[in-house]
DNA sequence: TTGATTATGTTATACTATAACAAACATTTT
DNA sequence: AAAATGTTTGTTATAGTATAACATAATCAA
């Protein structure tokens, strides 16, 4: 059974996070008769091993590393596939790139960025999203997908500008 | 007295809505002490004609014709300095900016996209702002900045596709 | 006027993403 | 197994977005 999502807790043992999301995308991926190559599991797990999003060209020196073409083309085609089958996000704000830790059914994207750390969280707010959806139909709007991105202080960060303060 | 915002609404005296949005950031500029020159208040205005949000690059050739230097960083210096000041904003997920309707108080940016003709109203929803606030409350993260970005079908655009399908 | 501040011109470069086509690999059919 | 087909990767080039750095010009405050 799936432990919580960590959210903005430190503590956790990480390892764990991107080994089940591994294993995650794996099934998925059998499940829909798709190919997690070695290429798109290895940048998978590099996404999943950074606590921050991160941007293409970081990831493409440890494409390298591993013997891969690292050249740019390589590491959008795998984020591309890993965004369709919702095993990743794309953050628009920032250009870069976090894994989903619930990947089994679409939705929509929403995250709340830390600007002291960078940080990013999933953010799965029912309520937020039906808000959203009662003011797109006032103005009869309809809704195809959904991109929130929240900046400001995670609960650490802000704990530790008030010390400073 | 300023007319509603006209939303997806097609009919309607744009050129008014312009001319108001340029004397709008001339009194508030005033009001901050702050230089509206001939560069940023062409920036602003261009932004407001193009019923689409306009790219930066789009930008340049009319600041060409203007006799003005056309080199990337005065309309990017432009479209910061009209950012600070709450005039325009800036779509993440298209690389593009538009005018903001009521700049006087600063605020979130919200949109409402359509990805059939383009066209980005703003939406200022305070249930929205409500279940965001209330959400982040919940894991101690302290919002500063919120930007969501929902593409779909405008009104227009969705009875257009039913027609046709 | 002098000096400080702000805005613009100019050149170069960094960063992000995709086009296009060839080669390699996997899968299905014969 | 061989051939045909479809998918993935390699490779080169280029498009698109944004900023650094420094010189010049305009504005503002003594
Ligand atoms: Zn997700
Ligand atoms: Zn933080
Ligand atoms: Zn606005
Ligand atoms: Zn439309």
């Amino acid at each position: 059974m799936p432990h919580q999502d960590p959210g903005f807790e430190t503590d956790h043992n990480h390892q764990h996070c991107i080994q089940q999301a591994l294993d995650t995308a794996r099934s998925l991926c059998r499940e829909r008769s798709l190919r997690l190559t070695p290429i798109r599991e290895l940048v998978l797990k590099l996404v999943w091993q950074s606590h921050q999003p991160m941007g293409a060209y970081e990831l493409l020196p440890a494409l390298a590393d591993a013997g891969f073409n690292s050249a740019p083309p390589t590491v959008y085609r795998a984020l591309e596939f890993l965004q369709e089958q919702g095993l990743v996000h794309r953050i628009a704000s920032l250009n870069a790139y976090v894994g989903c830790p619930h990947p089994e059914h679409p939705h929509t994207s929403g995250f709340l960025i830390c600007r002291h750390c960078q940080r990013a969280v999933e953010l799965d707010s029912a309520p937020v999203h039906q808000a959203l959806a009662d003011t797109a139909a006032d103005v009869g709007f309809e809704i195809e997908q959904e991109m929130i991105e929240v900046v400001g202080l995670c609960p650490d960060c802000r704990d530790e500008e008030s010390r400073d303060a």
